[in-house]
Parts: structure tokens; sequence; C-alpha cells
DNA sequence: TACCGCTTGTGAACGCATGCACAAAGTCGG
DNA sequence: CCGACTTTGTGCATGCGTTCACAAGCGGTA
């Protein structure tokens, strides 16, 4: 919606009305399974590959085979029985369902350790991500260019947003100021936030938010190492080689 | 049903084993809400909250209340009916079945734009994972702090992850340099990995991956951006400059 | 002590995702 | 042109995770 200009005609290419079933009916999972699918196609393309199988696809993408088949059927049927899939096909059919066949700008906000690796990163813009605006409180920060572009003041985020079409917005603040900054966000239109403080945030329905959460990952982390600590531990005392349900832990 | 011991009685072992059990049985997706639950329960502590409700601590959480009590009931019940739980009480289990109870240490390789920004932050040594070690190939970096830690050369790494006991390690190193810093790290018996490389990681069965992509974080967002923009595209035939749900989309 | 109202803990139903297994559909060599 | 071989696309079963709904249990109150 926040893509879309006045009415009727937009900029992006408009998916035929059974893409557009298809992609209502794509299951979220898949869709994160789609764009590690596109990577590894594009380096294969890199490469000169240019014809692949589901064996070999799946292998590189680390998947079971069948379910990468099935999360290609999600968007159509562009292989060759016998054969396997054109890789180049295989790209811009994966490129038009996600949506990258335009650019989303992005813009971060909270210019600190973080979101200077991030306006520093050079693999966005590459990818169709341009980062096009930098928004910080800190007056030290103000007009001084990372990566290329001028901090703004985080007061001027409605005007620089409107005017620079941002759809993505990046909250790398701390986390008391998260929720105010997403709601900047929210009311200069973005639709689309991705949020690295630890926090979680409240918007509307029609926003989408998805967090990276690094505490969260290090800690499912330890839950493994402690689960396997406390394995170890029951197959070392009196143990008889089985699990808990009967299965054998260690032949 | 996993919980339940062989045949008949079994010996009464005064260890734990039932939380062993438990622990085994709690699914992936629970384990990441716990940490969520973790956190918020933590800030409300230190707001001297002692007691809270599955509904309150579900909304802070965001997430539904069922679902929260399902996920407290696989580490045990410790709630109390009619009034709700003990801050502390579950502050403590979760540490515990997260396995918090000890400090895990950390290893960053690759001290480049993302590298800094993690040796940096603040944020993991409170949480009881300390940045212990930096690995590099540049020698311009060998020797210098960061983080008040000097950066180690990559090859030092097998005796530096042994001596420093490091049980996590984070790669953010170039894609290419991913897969070889990874078979180091597990040769150096590592056996958790978070990974900042856009790249498929093989590791053996008894190492733990966890990846954080950007671009496929960004991709999804892309996806949903365009499949509202496909709906409005639906709706907008003969549009009146209104979105689905009746708001105004941007003059 | 007995009752009441509130909140937990969980059995059961449901829905979504995964993996299997195979028919359909194509290629290629003869 | 045909038949053997290869690989896709998918129906189906299975398992996992989510949600519902309510009995069980506890504190407060009379
Ligand atoms: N640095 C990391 O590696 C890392 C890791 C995990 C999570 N995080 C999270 O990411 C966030 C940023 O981390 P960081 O290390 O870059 O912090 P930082 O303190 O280095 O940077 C925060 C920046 O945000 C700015 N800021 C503060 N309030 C603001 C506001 N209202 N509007 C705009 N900008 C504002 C500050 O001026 C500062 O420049 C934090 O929430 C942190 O918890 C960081
Ligand atoms: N910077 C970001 O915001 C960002 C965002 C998303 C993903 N990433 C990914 O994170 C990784 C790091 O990104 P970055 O921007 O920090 O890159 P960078 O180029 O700034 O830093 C990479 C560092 O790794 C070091 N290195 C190279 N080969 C090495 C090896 N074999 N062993 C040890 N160290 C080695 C380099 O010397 C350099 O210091 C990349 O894979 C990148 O795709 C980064």
């Amino acid at each position: 919606m926040a893509a879309q200009r006045g009415e009727g005609e937009t900029t992006t290419t408009p998916l035929e009305p059974a893409d557009r079933e298809r992609a209502r009916a794509i299951p979220e999972a898949a869709v994160a399974r789609l764009a590690v699918y596109l990577r590894v196609l594009s380096g294969m393309a890199d490469q000169g590959v240019t014809a692949v199988s589901s064996e070999e696809l799946s292998q590189a993408a680390g998947v079971n085979a069948a379910k990468l088949r099935k999360d290609l059927s999600y968007i159509g049927s562009y292989g060759t029985r016998g054969v396997g899939y054109d890789v180049e096909v295989l790209v811009s059919h994966i490129e038009r369902i996600l949506g990258l066949t335009r650019n989303h700008s992005v813009a971060v906000v909270g210019i600190g350790n973080l979101g200077h690796a991030l306006a520093n990163y050079g693999g966005f813009p590459g990818r169709g991500f341009p980062v096009t605006a930098l928004f910080d409180v800190d007056a030290d920060l103000i007009g001084v260019p990372v990566g290329g572009i001028p901090v703004s003041h985080i007061d001027d985020i409605t005007a620089v947003c409107l005017e620079r079409e941002v759809s993505i917005g990046v909250i790398a603040t701390p986390p008391p100021a998260a929720q105010s900054v997403c709601d900047r966000l929210v009311s200069a239109g973005v639709q689309c936030i991705l949020n690295f403080a630890p926090v979680v945030l409240q918007v509307p329905d029609n926003v989408e938010v998805r967090k990276v959460d690094l505490a969260v990952e290090m800690q499912i982390l330890s839950f493994h190492v402690a689960r396997r600590a406390d394995e170890a531990a029951s197959v070392s005392v009196g143990n008889n080689g089985l699990g808990v349900d009967g299965m054998v832990i260690r032949p």
C-alpha cells in the first residue's frame, strides 16, 4: 500500500491474477526459504551454471529435496521433468514473487555501533535494498555522512521518509527509544520494520515487523548446550543406553 | 508421553530427572519465546513487580495467553491458580532451563563492520554471554583491543578457544571465508555457532548453527510489501484514493 | 469451614508444515 | 518412433505447534 502511487497504475510490475492467488497462499516459512534459494541460485548463475536439479539445489540450500520442490511449486511450475530447473528462469520468478523487481529504500534509525555497521554494509544496495536515509538524535552526528549518506535528525523523519520513498525502516536505537521511533516510522508511512532492539513493538495491523534478537539467539544456543550437557550426564550415570522413550541414545 | 517413565515404578533418583526429560521435549519455537518472556520478566523485576498473570505477561511479550501458559507448562508448574506467577520464581526457572546459570564465553570471528559492533556491544556480558575472544586475519588488527579485548590471529583459534573455554562462536567474516572459519571453530571444540554470513554452513550433527540473515529478513518484508501492493491493486480498479481498509494511502 | 471467583494447567481439536512415495511428463539414445 | 530413464509436481500421511475450552486448584471472604 505504501508502494501504491495514486490510483490505478503502479510502478511495480503487477502480478498475473493466478500468481496473485499463489503469492497469498505461500507459507511464511517457505518465503524465507525462497529467499535462500534465490541467493544460492544467484551464486550459481554467477558461476555460469545454467541448469540445476532439485537434488543439487536442495543440497546447496541445506534443505530436503521434497521440501524444495514443494516450495517452488508454490510459485508455479517452471521446472522440466527429467531435467531440472533453468537457473535464470527460477531466479526471475522468485524475484518477481518476492517483490524484488523494484528497489526498496531502507532507512536506518540509530547510528551507533550497529547503525554504522548497517550503513556501511555493501550487501544491501546490491540486492535491491539501497539505504537512502539515516536518522539519529545525537547532534554531533547530524549531517555527518556514514556510508555516503548524511545523518538526518529524527525529527525530520516524516519529511525525509516521504521524500525518499522509504519502504523499510530499520531500528537500531537503544531499547527505550525503540517504540517511539517505531511510532514515528509508522506515521511517516513506513509499513515494514526490521527491529534490532530487544523490545516487543506494538504496531497497527497494516505494519509488518520482523525482529532480529541476538540475545535470544544466544539463549537458544545456550539451551542446546545445557540439553547436551544433561544428556551426557544422564548417560554417564548408571544408564542402560536407552533414552526416555526407549530410543537408543548412544549405540 | 515422552515424560513417562519406562514401566511401573522406576527408582527414585534424587536428581532432577523430571526437568531433564522436560527440557528434551520443549519445542524449539517455545524455547525462543521463553527467552523473550525472560527478558520481559527481568524488566518487570527491575521495576519492582513481584507477581504477574499469564494475561499480563502475554500482552507484554506480544503472544497469545494460552500459548504462554503452554510454554511455561513445558518447564513445570510454577504458577498459583487464582493468582498468577511469581516473577522471581519464573525468572530463575527459565534461566535454569535455558542453561543461563552459567556463563557462556563468546568468540567473534571477523572484526570488520559487524564484528566491531558486536565486540563493543554491552548487552551480551550482562546477560551471561561475555565476549572473551576476537579473531581476524588482517595483520593490522591483530593485538588491537576492540571492546577491551585484543584481536587474536585466526590461526590461534584452537588454542585460544580451548584456553578461554569458548562455547559460542560468532561468524562475521565475508561469505567466502565463513565455511572455513566454521570448520576451524568446530575443530576447536565449539559446538554452537551464530552465523551472520549469508552462506549455508555444513557442520557435523553435534554442532548447533543458527543464522542471522538480514538480506533474507528484508526480502521477507519485501514479499509482504508486494503482496499488499497486489491486494491494493486488485481493489484499485477504478480506485478512489482509498486503500483496502479505507485509510488514505499517500496523496 | 464452606463457598465464590479467579487463574492456571492441560486434554483435545485444529491447522499448518514436513517428508514420503509415485504418477505424470519430459529427455535421450537407438 | 519408441522405450528406458530421469526428475518434477503433488496427494497423502504424519507430526508439530497453536488455540480453545474447561476442570482443577488456590486465595479470599463470610
Ligand atoms: N551493537 C550490537 O552488536 C548489538 C547487538 C544486539 C542488539 N543490539 C541492539 O541494537 C540497538 C543498537 O545498538 P548499538 O550498540 O548500536 O547502540 P548504540 O548506543 O551504539 O547506538 C544507539 C544510537 O541510537 C541513537 N538514538 C538514541 N535515541 C534515539 C532516538 N530516539 N532516535 C534516534 N536515534 C536515537 C543514539 O544517539 C546512538 O547513536 C540496541 O537496542 C541494542 O540492544 C546491538
Ligand atoms: N555489516 C553489516 O551490517 C552486515 C549486515 C548483514 C550481513 N553481514 C555479513 O556479515 C559479515 C561481515 O560483514 P562486515 O560488514 O563486518 O564485513 P567486513 O568486510 O567489514 O569485515 C570482515 C572481516 O573479516 C575478516 N576476515 C576475512 N577473512 C577472514 C578469515 N578467514 N578469518 C578471520 N577473519 C577474516 C576481515 O579481515 C574483516 O576484518 C559478512 O558476511 C556480511 O555479509 C554484515
